[in-house]
RNA sequence: GCGCUCGUGCUGAAAUUGGUAAACAGACUGGACUUAAAAUCCAGCGGGAUUCGUCCCUUGUCGGUUCAAGUCCGACCGAGCGCACCA
């Protein structure tokens, strides 16, 4: 008696994959078209999650999909392994960063490897290697030389009790997540990327993306944050040539100025504008100030001992100081015009401001704001009254630069990017400062610039400048002393190119081959989550484009197409004293839920797996008693990629008695995998059965190409429900329609579909191509036509194809059922060939 | 506050892109098999009427376009996500 014991047969096949090398990538394939198909590689946290099962498994399902339909697939596999999480991790159990790490990902490796993933791991990366992080240090050197990365001063988070530098999510509340110490504000010298350089070709190329998801794209240019407008200068009066630069976008409604207010942190508080008022006052209300940025924030103002001068009707403007006022954004500094704009009309209501309307205003309100498409007509300004807003706008900003006042400018929200981290488990920055302030690229020949093995992670601050010796050297060339960069690269830099390393994993000389790069690039589909979809995507677009500017041949686009998976929920379950509970300790029964001890169980809304919430379904579990096919079926199952998939164990368990029942089935009949080309001639019965399975392989590689994963399954499901329903197929034929069955799931299945098809079959099924459909072939030679009486459906009929109207009413007048609807008044006839017939009474 | 996406049975969902709404599953109900349970198999499963042939209604609400709307347009209600004192 035969069984599904899946856990022998997918130990089985896995095993005969390796054996035979069926993941190998061969490079120069100048036969077939290339498909780089990649999903976002894993930290290595130390376990799988489902999510990370969903993710592998969408990418695997397109892999073998496209392997079969005779593509030469890159679908590679390996690790983001710098991150803080592997320090804290040294910290509390005093591991070596490293250690921990390479331990985590042996664990998980095995654990991918158990899902069955069709991966070349020769070409397996990972990014905390010298063998990665050399080439990378590399680049660091190339975009120092092109004046891409510099150094400056900026403000970081500091944690004064653990001596440390904090990234924003440490920061919770305003303490250390640590320590619990109050953040401080610290200036800095750090290394930055300029991203700014390349907001506009960043923003402009959007949408040539066109199979990037809209909202990813939205949220990029959001954040790139493109604004038109002009800079106007103000003269401070009483002070010789000091200047008040504001930045705005609507510069017609200058002549609505009532006051002008700069940020607490623009320079001339530093400067001109100091004073001991504003010293005591900036002391009492420094919590006010710097709240953080929100709108429902009571408005904060100093008024300094200064005006500025209008620049063009001469009047004095009183100069604020304000907390609604960003030093980020603009020049730090903005003219109010409280008619129009509600910041600055609350502003003027506190500090009892005038307040004058430009705008067109025949209901006489205080105040009102207009937009760019209302485009209402001046009034209140001088040479603009009566002109419309879009043509007083262009005016006056050619008066400004006539005049010199003021220029045209755009602005953007997208600021450089902070690559320094004072950390240890990163990639240090090749860069040494020499005794007489020169600050150097490491030279070529000293590269990589190792972490040393032996820092200690039990004081407090950067063990990389702590280490006793590792920051001393010389200068190669002049014999000077010369100092280390302490600082690593973020890890957002690591994973700024690994898809490029993907393709020439192994060269040793560079980081990439050009041919390796036209061979493969760009990524034909890459999947990952919506988390990632500003930063991650927008860094690996901007380092294209630097590497570019370097010395380097990249596509500017890395990504052609790409998918958003949704997240894996669960429902979440909490005890009387309000503590989460895990799944696997709670029983259902009745449709209630109870522990072991009785207690009955509150259930909460189902959120994504987390361990804070215990929500977790973990993938070994369920692989040891499923398997991984029925786990990668039930996946794709439910629902469509994009959308969040809810975990459920009834499904899951369906899942397997299906695979179960078809195991069964087949091994009980004593199925012999057939191919087409092995059928003899058909009958009428054949036919129709051929057809039935070749319009199968024809939805389903629309489904496939489409992402309808769940569609496609809901389709082989008919398919087998059908077989299963038809007893008296003859047997070669039914052994032929399993076998197409077993060759399409196998991209869901493929442990499962290669121990089916392996009699009779001496190819593995990763091998074969994809059954073929004749689209000549599966044409129906009658067509339902659907009969409609004002719209609604009253009737659908078999008729030969391309019947035109005429024909179709003859044929209806002789059908008895129908024939009733000419004895009413026909007002239209609405007729589309081959689809539907609607009379309109 | 601004923007985007989405509202379909008890639940997850499908609908060739304007032309048969609810495919495929899960849960549930009933039946067969069994001493019993599990497993398996069969049937039912949006609402209402029914002479058991069928007929009528139904895609968040209201309106519009159209011969025809789940699908297009507008307003509203609700959910999720993103941005948020951005000058």
């Amino acid at each position: 008696m035969h069984f599904y014991n899946h856990k022998q047969i997918e130990q089985k096949w896995q095993n005969f994959w390796v054996e035979k090398d069926v993941y190998n990538v061969s490079q120069s394939s100048s036969s077939k078209k290339k498909y780089y198909i990649l999903e976002m590689f894993p930290y290595p946290s130390g376990k799988i999650h489902m999510g990370h099962v969903r993710n592998y498994t969408l990418g695997d399902v397109l892999s073998r999909y496209f392997k079969s339909n005779n593509y030469n697939v890159l679908h590679p596999m390996g690790w983001d392994s710098f991150g803080m999480p592997a320090e804290n991790a040294a910290f509390e159990n005093k591991t070596n960063p490293k250690e921990w790490t390479k331990k985590n990902i042996r664990t998980m490796r095995n654990q991918l490897k158990k899902i069955g993933l069709a991966i070349d791991w020769k070409r397996e990366i990972s990014t905390s290697s010298p063998d990665y992080y050399k080439h990378q240090q590399q680049f660091f050197i190339e975009f120092f030389k092109k004046g891409i990365a510099y150094k400056k001063d900026s403000f970081v988070n500091w944690d004064p009790v653990d001596n440390t530098v904090l990234a924003n999510e440490q920061v919770v509340e305003g303490k250390g997540w640590r320590s619990g110490a109050e953040i401080e504000k610290k200036k800095l010298s750090q290394w930055f990327l300029k991203i700014s350089d390349f907001s506009e070709d960043l923003l402009s190329n959007l949408t040539n993306l066109n199979d990037w998801p809209e909202k990813v794209k939205f949220m990029q240019k959001n954040w790139i944050g493109k604004s038109d407008g002009a800079e106007i200068f103000f003269k401070i009066h009483d002070k010789d040539n000091t200047f008040i630069t504001v930045f705005t976008t609507r510069p017609e409604t200058i002549f609505g100025a009532s006051f002008i207010a700069l940020s607490f942190d623009h320079p001339l508080c530093e400067d001109v504008l100091s004073n001991d008022r504003l010293k005591k006052f900036k002391k009492e209300n420094k919590e006010k100030i710097y709240t953080t940025a929100k709108t429902d924030v009571e408005k904060i103002g100093f008024k300094t001992d200064y005006m500025a001068i209008h620049p063009l009707n001469g009047k004095k403007l009183p100069i604020f100081l304000a907390n609604f006022v960003l030093m980020e954004y603009g020049t730090g500094s903005i003219f109010g015009c409280p008619a129009h704009d509600k910041r600055d009309y609350d502003f003027a209501k506190k500090f009892n401001l005038e307040i004058k309307t430009v705008f067109s205003n025949p209901e006489k309100k205080e105040f009102f704001e207009v937009n760019d498409d209302e485009d209402p007509v001046l009034i209140n300004s001088n040479f603009l009254n009566n002109k419309r807003m879009s043509k007083a706008r262009k005016e006056i900003i050619s008066i400004f630069n006539e005049r010199n006042i003021g220029k045209k400018k755009t602005i953007f929200k997208l600021r450089d990017w902070g690559v320094s981290r004072q950390r240890y488990w990163g990639c240090p920055i090749p860069i040494i400062y020499r005794e007489d302030g020169a600050i150097l690229p490491v030279s070529d020949k000293e590269l990589p610039v190792m972490l040393p093995d032996d820092a200690n992670f039990e004081q407090k601050g950067n063990p990389l400048d702590l280490h006793p010796t590792w920051k001393y050297t010389t200068c190669n060339e002049t014999g000077m002393k010369a100092i280390r960069e302490t600082d690593t690269l973020d890890t957002f830099f690591d994973s700024s190119w690994y898809f490029l390393r993907f393709c020439d994993p192994l060269n040793s000389k560079t980081g990439f081959s050009n041919k390796s790069i036209e061979n493969w690039m760009p990524v034909d589909q890459y999947i990952g989550g919506i988390e990632h979809a500003i930063l991650h995507l927008l860094y690996s677009r901007f380092f294209m484009r630097a590497l570019n500017k370097s010395k380097y041949d990249v596509p500017n686009e890395p990504f052609k197409s790409l998918l958003t998976q949704g997240m894996v929920c669960h429902e979440t379950y909490k005890d009387k004293d309000n503590g989460w509970i895990e799944p696997s300790e709670v029983i259902k029964k009745n449709n209630k839920f109870f522990l072991l001890n009785g207690d009955e169980v509150i259930r909460g809304r189902s959120e994504k797996m987390s361990k804070s919430k215990k929500n977790i379904i973990d993938p070994d579990t369920i692989i040891e008693e499923f398997g991984a096919d029925t786990a990668r079926l039930f996946m794709m199952s439910d629902s469509p990629p994009e959308r969040d998939l809810e975990w459920s164990d009834e499904g899951i368990r369906s899942v397997w008695k299906y695979l179960n029942k078809i195991f069964l089935h087949l091994k009980k009949n004593q199925f012999e995998f057939t191919k087409e080309d092995e059928l003899d001639a058909q009958t009428e019965e054949h036919l129709a059965l051929v057809k039935k399975a070749q319009k199968l392989i024809k939805s389903f590689n629309n489904d496939i190409e489409n992402f309808k994963f769940n569609s496609a399954v809901a389709k082989l499901r008919e398919f087998s429900n059908f077989l299963f329903s038809n007893e008296k197929i003859e047997t070669r034929l039914e052994n032929y329609l399993w076998s197409i069955f077993l060759r399409l799931i196998y991209v869901f299945t493929p442990h499962f579909s290669e121990e089916l098809s392996k009699n009779n079959n001496n190819k593995s099924i990763c091998d074969l191509s994809w059954p073929k459909y004749n689209e000549k072939y599966i044409k129906e030679d009658l067509i339902k036509l659907v009969i409609q009486i004002n719209g609604k459906k009253k009737a659908i009929v078999d008729v030969e194809e391309n019947l035109n109207e005429n024909e179709v009413i003859k044929l209806l007048k002789i059908d008895n059922n129908l024939n009733k609807i000419f004895s009413f008044k026909i007002k239209k006839t609405i007729f589309i060939k081959n689809k539907i017939i609607n009379f309109v009474l």
